[in-house]
DNA sequence: CCACATGTAACTAAACTATCTACAAGGCAG
DNA sequence: CTGCCTTGTAGATAGTTTAGTTACATGTGG
């Protein structure tokens, strides 16, 4: 269960909505995982080049304002460049299919992965921070 | 590593292609895998309405013809309804962005899913065959 | 009846995640 | 400078998932 990627989306919308400085502590609060799992993240989003820390100081802040930010961008930060279709590890290269089975797959699940990734690109970390307003508004009207 | 995806699309690829009847033992032999997992697979796949088998008669058979066979109604036939892209677990309700990344995260990946389906949906199972085949030309000429 | 094939269940082993503890490195207020 | 806080990492541990393996019921055909 690879859910680094959502926690990173959680850990931006948080930094990019608060105006305080949020420590690791405090996000993991919200994420609900532990802090140290929170720290990891934030070295993957730090190496990715969206946010910077300082040791010491609570706070994250992002490189760029969260509309220059796509979520392909965090995807690739927090992922290597992994396909999220596996292939299998050990096919027979004394059989025809087995021989060209991994080279033929390889093709199609880039071009699946990439399918995705292209959509990843459209969606910006404002527009999740848009969203999470818009949910707020109706949660307080409604209730 | 969920390969289970790959493992039925080398399955459907060896039965279209063989003239003979293969018993899940012979696939395993080109799959590289245990026989237990060929069965297994393929029950998803006969679930799924893709191919047909019988106890105690070695050869399943297509259920179409390969060309009518995409390669997203293998992987629905395989993978639960579940997205590639995961949740966190645990946000914390009382937190706005906590309160609300879940749907929001729902949506996006939601999308990200879809696109990546639609893009499986154009690729046949033919088309799996037909690259093979090009690919062991290629080997055959260049030894 | 018997050899062989598929369909499943159950146990084991391996791999991956997340948690937790611990500590080094750095900032800040007193 | 000292104490307390923060981030950055490195292990060790536990829980979950996946594949391997054994075992056996079910069914076919000679």
């Amino acid at each position: 269960m690879n859910s680094q990627y959502a926690v990173a989306v959680h850990i931006l919308a948080l930094i990019d909505s608060s105006a305080e400085p949020v420590s690791s502590e405090y996000i993991a609060g919200s994420v609900g995982v532990n802090p140290v799992v929170i720290r990891h993240v934030t070295g993957l989003l730090r190496r990715g080049g969206l946010l910077t820390t300082r040791r010491g100081i609570a706070g994250a802040q992002l490189t760029r304002p969260a509309s220059e930010i796509s979520l392909l961008e965090v995807y690739r930060a927090v992922n290597a460049p992994q396909s999220v279709l596996k292939l299998h590890q050990h096919p027979n290269p004394a059989c025809p299919v087995g021989a060209g089975i991994q080279g033929v797959l390889d093709t199609v699940f880039g071009q699946a992965q990439a399918a995705l990734e292209a959509r990843l690109a459209q969606v910006r970390l404002s527009d999740i921070g848009t969203a999470l307003d818009e949910r707020t508004e109706l949660r307080t009207h409604a209730s």
